[in-house]
DNA sequence: TGATTACGTAACATAAAACGTTACGTAATG
DNA sequence: CATTACGTAACGTTTTATGTTACGTAATCA
């Protein structure tokens, strides 16, 4: 899906504001606007890659598994994203010019996207957190 | 359009390769395996940002404005990409948590897409011809 | 141990975007 | 004036993205 990496720093930015304390998919689907089960998809890739871990049964929820200043934006695109890179692939209709094109194009997408993923990687959790905590905090008591 | 970038690639590569003979969208289309109208509708973009031009009539077609080595990449690119940028847009829902995350993401979204930018600006389409003009040329003849 | 809360995920439904096609008008050429 | 080719609107189809319902499992607490 291509906004799970926008509803992906959203859960972040949440759960860092938390300090620990678990926060559930409803409340996170309620602040995002979406259902619950799009936030449960986005945990669980988060969670694949070791970004967060989440417990069932009252009290539960998800909190972070690692500090937030040790975890860049790189590491969470990279966690809900798959793949096919962000140029659109060349198609693949089986002439010999489309092999070259594509994979020319194909370079061009892994070249770009190394480019994207060098400047995520520059940022950590703990920074955004820094710009957005006071509205998320600001949002959470509202509830 | 997602694929007008490499649709645009294509036509820029083909045009190249023809050294300035007019090229008609209809073979262009049979080489990329689209219809004529979809090829038009990037030739008309690609004309606006003054990237090639076109004639009507016999004999008509589309040929480069420019020298292949004045033509980088980012400016094919920028020709047929609007605004949006590739990270997706977080949902405006009218709350000031919104507000604030878009607009991070937004800032976040910049930077990446320039770094994009910054490397297809490296790029020449006369570097680009280097590469594929052999396997166009065996295409074009076949036709 | 039964009620409650919450995650995990498959399956289905709907909405939006991408892509293709037809149709028709206009320009250029011979 | 017949032909070739672009320009573009309008419509149809396909694919992707997103949302929803449903149901099973785990944890907690009274």
């Amino acid at each position: 899906m291509k906004s799970d990496f926008a509803v992906a720093l959203h859960i972040m930015g949440f759960l860092t504001a938390r300090e620990g304390k678990p926060l559930s998919s409803d409340i996170l689907a309620r602040s995002y606007g979406t259902n619950p089960v799009v936030i449960r998809r986005v945990l669980s890739k988060l969670q694949a890659g070791g970004l967060i871990s989440s417990q069932r049964g009252q009290g539960g929820g998800s909190v972070l598994s690692q500090a937030p200043d040790q975890i860049s934006l790189r590491r969470v695109y990279e966690a809900v994203t798959e793949d096919p890179g962000f140029l659109p692939r060349y198609r693949s209709n089986g002439s010999e010019v489309a092999a070259v094109m594509g994979g020319y194009i194909e370079r061009l997408s892994r070249t770009a996207e190394d480019a994207l993923l060098a400047e995520l990687d520059r940022i950590s959790i703990a920074e955004m957190d820094a710009e957005i905590r006071p509205i998320i905090c600001a949002s959470l008591e509202k509830k």
